[in-house]
DNA sequence: CGTCGGGTTGAGGGTGATCAAAGTTTGTGG
DNA sequence: CCACAAACTTTGATCACCCTCAACCCGACG
């Protein structure tokens, strides 16, 4: 697969890409890494020189308290590019880790300043695609803020879902999810004991399966009722 | 007062500007206007066509949950375009708020679009101040998600202290802040009820004074610690 | 002078944390 | 392919932080 497939799946959602376009992108200067599971790709502090573009596998953008709690901030799927906002922003203000074994492409800063400055056009999708990412962290603190441990892990999965979905990566209801439950704790503000007592709480009332990581959600419009969740803000549609 | 001028202010943070570039800013068409306190300037599901300015006040961005709560995403203070993600983002997927009386200026797309064309690096400036945003919102994610109510609340006046003081809106450890304690409660996902305890325990240890809307903290650096505050994520130095 | 929004105080309750231990799966090396 | 260790999941008991409900106070403002 070419590493920059996902990518265009991804940009085409909300972009209308031409021709010359997608040549422009195939033509990065990118180098194909696989990550093993656990690994940080970049850390809070550093100033990265590259982007990741996440071709296969799960990461995750998390920060640490002092007190040694970790928030987990943003899961991230094939065709994003989780460090993106390092184009601008020169210091990492939080770490980006591999939840699964993940093939990254890494794209020096220079030839995507390049690309942006010859292609305004895709710099302005990319300016669009962190300015998803804004919202998804905006809909996050709601998530952490506001509601009861049931329906944050709901909303989690709906959204997880729904991603997938548009990427091609669900069969169905049903997908890979490559996080523990104490992941799962990290991105919801929780214990892994409660996320784990949620769990079957979803799972006795028909919600969810999950067995090896393989999630798959037999009641969504029920699911998503619990978690609140209503896709606007992933701006999925916007074109026009 | 000019209208763009805290802006101006705020770009010169991060971004070398030069004298075409402020003059391009002051020929952009600003419709200045004074906005009531408590008045919604654009709500979830709207789409708007110009950019709100801020120039004078307090506003804030929004969510309410289908249970009614509302959780404060984030706080904005003069300089602040809010709602600059509509450049890009069609529809508003929150609500944008005045909390006190302000003064905004509010720019049509068609002049940032035909700006950002003739000036890339202004382009430019603006996507990382909608990059700071998103610093700001993973912030508040572990603000909401991993502290305790004392510490989230630390965390939430050391933060708007900062930025204040290097706006020019403080006077030494003291500013103005009109948000009530119910509005604290929506920013920190607490009840208005304990927000008050929680005031008067860092009023107790001498970390906090709040008479009349007028902050003052006494002694930051224990503030700072009891919030894990660490201006990193502000990006308030990104020239080289 | 009365009303209203906001601040303060108290009592009681519940969601989710903590602590501890047993069970299960995963991964690794022999 | 098995043995073992490590990581993860599950369960139970207890605890605490913060919520809920309710009442009262206070100052601003009509």
């Amino acid at each position: 697969m070419q590493a920059t497939e996902p990518l265009l799946r991804k940009l085409r959602l909300s972009t209308p890409i031409d021709a010359d376009d997608v040549r422009a992108i195939e033509r990065l200067p990118i180098t194909v890494k696989d990550i093993p599971a656990h690994s940080i790709i970049a850390r809070e502090g550093e100033r990265p020189v590259q982007c990741c573009l996440l071709v296969e596998g799960i990461v995750c953008r998390s920060k640490t308290t002092d007190a040694g709690k970790r928030q987990i901030l943003s899961i991230h799927i094939p065709g994003d590019i989780p460090d993106l906002q390092s184009l601008q922003l020169h210091v990492m203000d939080h770490d980006l880790t591999t939840l699964s074994r993940s093939t990254a492409g890494f794209i020096p800063h220079d030839a995507l300043h390049a690309l942006t400055r010859e292609r305004p056009l895709i710099g302005e999708a990319l300016w669009r695609e962190t300015l998803i990412d804004a919202a998804m962290f905006r809909e996050w603190i709601v998530n952490v803020g506001r509601r009861s441990a049931i329906s944050r892990l709901a909303h989690l999965l709906a959204e997880i879902g729904r991603r997938m979905q548009v990427m091609g990566l669900a069969a169905g209801d049903r997908f890979e999810l490559p996080m523990t439950q104490i992941d799962i704790a990290d991105a919801l503000g929780l214990t892994p004991v409660h996320v784990n007592r949620v769990v079957q709480e979803l799972r006795r009332t028909g919600l969810l399966e999950l067995h090896k990581h393989v999630v798959s959600l037999p009641d969504l419009p029920r699911l998503k009722e619990l978690g609140e969740f209503d896709d606007l803000y992933l701006h999925q549609s916007e074109i026009a």
